[in-house]
DNA sequence: ATAACCATGCACAATAGATGCATGATTGAT
DNA sequence: ATCAATCATGCATCTATTGTGCATGGTTAT
């Protein structure tokens, strides 16, 4: 689905240049080589007579008119994507790529049994999943990588909400957990208030992370500061520090704990309640296509299945 | 300007396709071989995913989903027309191509001119103009050939005035005259109307030509149903038609008469007071672009001149 | 000063895309 | 009814575009 663009690969390239702002980034998302990259833009200004790159330091720089020239194409992809949509809601398409994007717990949860549905109702249809962070997930968007993401919505989000990219769909409020060891003195109890934590050595991962974000987050809204004592990356490594006795953590209700040992799962109770929004993100224009209608409505009712499998007060 | 569009050639083409029908006159006007128009259309259902076209007879003809692409895609050319001459306008282009469509006189009298500035005030502009009848330049527009035409509007006009692909603006009122032989009993005469040359013998385009419209048009308006003698083509026949004494006929103002022998050019009075409009036409969405702009400028300039030298009363 | 980084140019290779002719299918004319 | 004309398409071929990999030169950080 997102390979062949009408809209020329060139610009599509410049405007993965725009967000990420290095010739060796873009081609990395794009999928091309730098030298590619490079020749693409060099192509795209002769063609449009424009001066669009600067040379800025050992890099390349948008010059005002290459980010007018983004900004403009907001529009223009928006509404090819809305005219593909509409055309194939009106003639059924038969067969074409479709890439979806998403975040570890995400997608293992809700990608790979949306991924398993259409690969079975729609045979034709090639279904590619690719595992990244959010960040990036919006990147393969831009670069019309992927079609469809699956991703974590933050407060603090440089992805703002009503990015002219973008449109989104809410999922799922997934709350957050916390993590204590088994032997901890909380952990005979059902719930916590992130008060009672708020001296204990948390482990949490580096920050910049998707994750740390949420983290401070949740913390600042009760005012508390807590003490970083360790970081992790993959949510294992964390509960096995917390299994380990080196402190507590805050766990995602959809990441499963059933390896862990020692460790205990405590609902979080009082004002500081975390949650993380999962969403689903797709280019503008796109949302009408059936096959994001499709998807989108596969992703729903399996979110739905996940909050009604779970105690009614956690909704 | 022109060449190498960052719209997918290949809807470009299926755009054309709609307009003429054929894939034969499709591959004339883009400049493609009949086989490579094939090859596009197959390619772009391909990529697609959706059926354009179905057999019809020996031809194709557009399916349902391929009239609605084509109907929705006017949007998007205009928005990436809109968003290259916003773009033109906020950093100066450098070079590109530029190429102009009008007819005959329209041709020799504004076009000619227009490109001769051009090519000094622009040296880097590759300027490229083409002769062709109102309807081929409303093709040639749409198949990305040329980036403006003047043209003749008529009251039948196919081309309706607010169509979605096209902006137009008026340049000049050209007025017809009627051309006599010098030995007629009116040539002495000043004004004549259309009234008192009812019973001549008329001399005209052929049917379907984009005068003999004007030609019936004139008539009905003043409710005389004229005979139709002679039919030419060129107006140079058409002069020495009336010359040789075969009938009379109508000449635009703009035309010149001066290889004329024996014959009288007449200005037309009463209500049946016959005029062709001649109009600028580029693609919505361009006609912001600064290069466009100045050629408009010019055009007017040029158009206000030839306004200027008649006398008043022809205004 | 050296190393790391970034973009770009060049030679080469792969691929996409156009051409021209031949073919098959359909319509209209003799 | 046959023949010619028209139209689209497939195929072999060629060309031009486009991407890759490596080398180069300029720039910043250590």
């Amino acid at each position: 689905m997102h390979n062949r663009c009408m809209i020329d690969p060139r610009l599509i390239t410049l405007r993965v240049f725009a967000r990420c702002g290095t010739v060796g980034a873009t081609a990395e998302l794009t999928g091309y080589s730098p030298s590619a990259v490079s020749a693409q833009l060099r192509e795209l200004q002769r063609v449009l007579g424009l001066q669009l790159l600067t040379k800025d330091g050992r890099g390349v720089r948008l010059t005002a008119t290459g980010r007018f020239l983004v900004a403009g194409s907001d529009a223009l992809i928006a509404e090819w994507e809305s005219l593909r949509a509409a055309a194939m809601e009106a003639g059924d398409q038969v067969q074409s790529r479709f890439g979806l994007g998403g975040f570890s717990t995400a997608a293992a949860q809700l990608l790979a049994p949306l991924a398993a549905t259409l690969r079975s109702t729609r045979p034709l249809l090639e279904v590619q999943v690719l595992e990244a962070n959010p960040a990036r997930c919006f990147d393969l968007l831009v670069a019309e990588r992927i079609d469809l993401a699956v991703i974590v919505a933050m407060q603090s989000d440089t992805y703002a909400e009503d990015d002219q990219r973008f449109e989104q769909t809410v999922l799922l409020d997934d709350p957050l957990d916390v993590i204590i060891p088994a032997d901890h003195p909380l952990a005979s109890r059902e719930t916590v208030t992130l008060e009672e934590l708020a001296s204990e050595p948390w482990i949490t991962e580096a920050a910049g992370s998707t994750y740390h974000a949420l983290f401070t987050a949740a913390f600042t809204a009760v005012g508390v500061t807590p003490r970083i004592a360790h970081e992790a990356v993959e949510w294992e490594t964390q509960i096995a520090f917390v299994g380990a006795g080196l402190g507590v953590g805050l766990l995602p209700r959809l990441a499963p704990l059933h390896t862990a040992e020692n460790v205990v799962r405590l609902r979080i109770t009082g004002k500081g309640k975390p949650t993380r929004r999962i969403v689903a993100a797709v280019r503008r224009g796109s949302i009408a296509s059936p096959l994001i209608q499709e998807s989108l409505g596969i992703l729903q009712i399996r979110a739905n299945r996940i909050l009604s499998s779970r105690p009614e007060d956690d909704l």
